[in-house]
DNA sequence: TACTGGCAGTAACAAAGGTTACATAGCTAG
DNA sequence: CTAGCTATGTAACCTTTGTTACTGCCAGTA
């Protein structure tokens, strides 16, 4: 475990801290589509994720579903931490990605090395940071975007996380995430189809040229 | 200005604490309409309320804007602290709601806390835990609501964080706050209105009963 | 008083997105 | 090979929201 701490973590925390991390963590390897952690559900750990991605949605009370951000290698998860301090329920749903590698680290360290490690500090504010605008981003998207753009886009991401030039996914699972309907994602993607920016196929969608 | 730090924080902050605020911060009274920050610009201090409230607005680049939260006694800018560490540039836009009191902390001087009172720290956490619970919210009522529950929703704090029984604001003010059309805000206002649950005047709404 | 500018009301239309319904195409288990 | 299931394609229609255009109204002021 020290191995990959000190891969993907090295650059930010120092030998003592890795070391502490790699005593108390429990190394974690789950496929994709596992489900991480569900909405109302207390949270035991915080991930320190490894490689791989992780998604994480929002759900509303009829059971509708959104995409929020994706988390990736080096990130770990804000609301998690938020959750921690307060003892609170999650407010998310996260479901891996892809096969992810994680590390979990129990929450009750947190608040220690907060205090003794100004590098575990940074981490987690710099991590605040990242979601913050994270979340900013996906407020702009809904709130000024028309659908095709945040389909497009949707794409774009979906196809970097997977390192896939083709998108393993139903339109109803992408209509899902977006927050919309099987019909209306069939739709654009038939437009974008005939625009000559990607292939429709029975269960995947190949990438052509997104730009 | 120890008089309203004690007031305000002082059951989150040790005395000491509470004196290094004192001793750096500059208490500053901002008329409502005061823009305190605005997208782009570098971020010279961190803001504790004393009274009042500000408004947290996001803007796209054609100039449209969005409501994001308010600012109200007891709480910082989670945003402003974020952008401290990343000497990045302010991603949102603020203007005081009503008049307003606060006290401006340099933020050299958040490194030093973070590590020197545990006190700060979890004020700091907290403070971004509400934000992104925020945000969370924000992105519910956009994603999940329709114009008429958000502006519904949208009257409710106005008039809590006004203390005032009327909303004092065209409707182009507020269609703008809610990223809609005057025409469209109008509709329904008068939709409400014919529901008994505001009345509507010139330049300001009368609220009856918005349960 | 008459003029002016900003605000609100309303109608008519346009566009985006959601809904329903049905057809068809591929896959897969027998 | 075929029955049956699931995914996709498409049309017709509805609702919500946005747009344009025009009206009247009020307040301040020349």
């Amino acid at each position: 475990m020290i191995q990959e701490l000190k891969q993907n973590y090295g650059h930010l925390f120092e030998d003592d801290l890795i070391n502490e991390i790699a005593q108390v963590g429990t190394y974690k390897e789950v496929p994709a589509g596992f489900k991480l952690m569900e909405i109302g559900s207390y949270i035991k750990g915080m991930p320190l994720l490894i490689s791989g991605a992780i998604k994480i949605l929002r759900d509303d009370k009829e059971g509708d579903e959104l995409l929020l951000y994706y988390l990736e290698k080096g990130d770990t998860c804000s609301m998690t931490m938020s959750c921690c301090l307060g003892q609170t329920k999650s407010e998310i749903r996260a479901i891996a990605e892809t096969d992810t590698v994680l590390i979990m680290v129990p929450i009750q360290k947190m608040e220690m090395w907060t205090s003794k490690y100004k590098s575990w500090r940074n981490f987690v504010f710099e991590s605040y940071h990242t979601r913050l605008n994270e979340m900013l981003h996906t407020i702009d998207s809904i709130a000024f975007n028309n659908m095709d753009q945040r389909l497009l886009e949707y794409l774009k991401n979906k196809s970097r996380i997977n390192e896939d030039n083709s998108i393993r996914n139903t339109h109803q699972e992408i209509a899902g995430e977006l927050h919309s309907s099987r019909v209306v994602i069939s739709r654009l993607l038939k437009k974008l189809e005939k625009l000559g920016k990607i292939e429709l196929h029975r269960n995947y969608i190949e990438i052509i040229d997104l730009d």
